[in-house]
DNA sequence: CTTTAATTGTTGATCTATCAATAATTGATT
DNA sequence: AATCAATTATTGATAGATCAACAATTAAAG
């Protein structure tokens, strides 16, 4: 539980990173955020309706966004498209997705929901809907605000480090 | 490169909630920042020392703070003990850990760096607080203190989700 | 038209993370 | 002391994430 999280013993701020402990590197934090977070979400998802977490997350896409490509939901999701190729496969398999080539380009697969699949997904959409508040609801409001503009300029720092590296380190 | 991100086309507020695309769920836009430092860390390191990522978060630990037990390191970073006792092995094949089972508790495994594992944790460190300097100086004064508060306050909302869902779910 | 290049999705390999089962040891109870 | 419970680390199984190699197809160049 609680107790165990090495976490807020040290307001970490500039002035200390000379020294900073490798524990309160911004990196580790996160990390161990999301890891609990997924830990969360798979445990959801595996009750509700035995699904795993890149699956759910794919049929949400498709939910919110109607068929679209692999490529389209790689784009859409940062996820791997050989992650994506995997999900869909296996949520064909469950009833919950269906896939066509379309005549115009036979490269590409267009994934939609199946009835099942939409069904399952207005299923589980209010409970994860409702994790999203309870994990908002923790913040103020002007943290809740510049959580979004954090992620976003960390991104930018990740993007101008790799630039500053070598080439890319994104793609 | 960045222009594949979906991120900041919204500015994700609590009035939004109620129809929140997916792409702008808070745990999917922390798991896609992650993701992606994760996989920088990881070039970082396998360039500089041919050393995987848990493995470099142990010998992290241990140069922190000196010989501890498995259970000690899964405790300070919530790394699991499985895997620390993985990336031990691996760590200690390499030259870079030792480790010794003390008289007085023959259970517990104690683990220290060799003279070869503080050379390398030495020659790492700087190049990883580089990078948190560089990421931690993409964002404001005020957003760098609200970062380490977020991060506090979303594992306490965390571990009441979770406490309200049933029992623990944390350990 | 034909060759070459680029795009799209699939698959295999490897690493990361979690959980559960186990063995070894220690601590507690009787 | 002897049994039972708790702790510690190891191992196996499975899911998740990344990368690279590949085949199929389409687009571009000549």
């Amino acid at each position: 539980m609680s107790t165990k999280r090495a976490g807020s013993r040290r307001q970490a701020t500039t002035a200390l990173l000379e020294d900073l402990p490798l524990q309160d590197f911004l990196t580790y934090r996160l990390l161990t955020l999301t890891n609990r977070l997924n830990r969360q979400a798979k445990k959801i998802l595996s009750r509700e309706a035995g699904l795993r977490l890149p699956e759910w997350r794919c049929m949400g896409l498709l939910f919110a966004n109607g068929p679209i490509s692999v490529a389209r939901m790689a784009e859409l999701s940062a996820m791997d498209k050989g992650l994506i190729s995997r999900s869909l496969s296996s949520l064909t398999d469950k009833g919950f997705v269906l896939t066509m080539r379309p005549r115009d380009d036979r490269r590409t697969l267009v994934a939609s929901l199946t009835k099942a699949g939409e069904r399952q997904a207005g299923k589980i959409l209010p409970v994860m809907r409702k994790r999203q508040r309870h994990l908002l609801a923790a913040l103020s409001p002007e943290d809740r605000a510049a959580t979004y503009r954090i992620i976003d300029q960390l991104h930018g720092a990740i993007d101008s480090w790799n630039a500053g590296d070598d080439r890319d380190g994104d793609a």
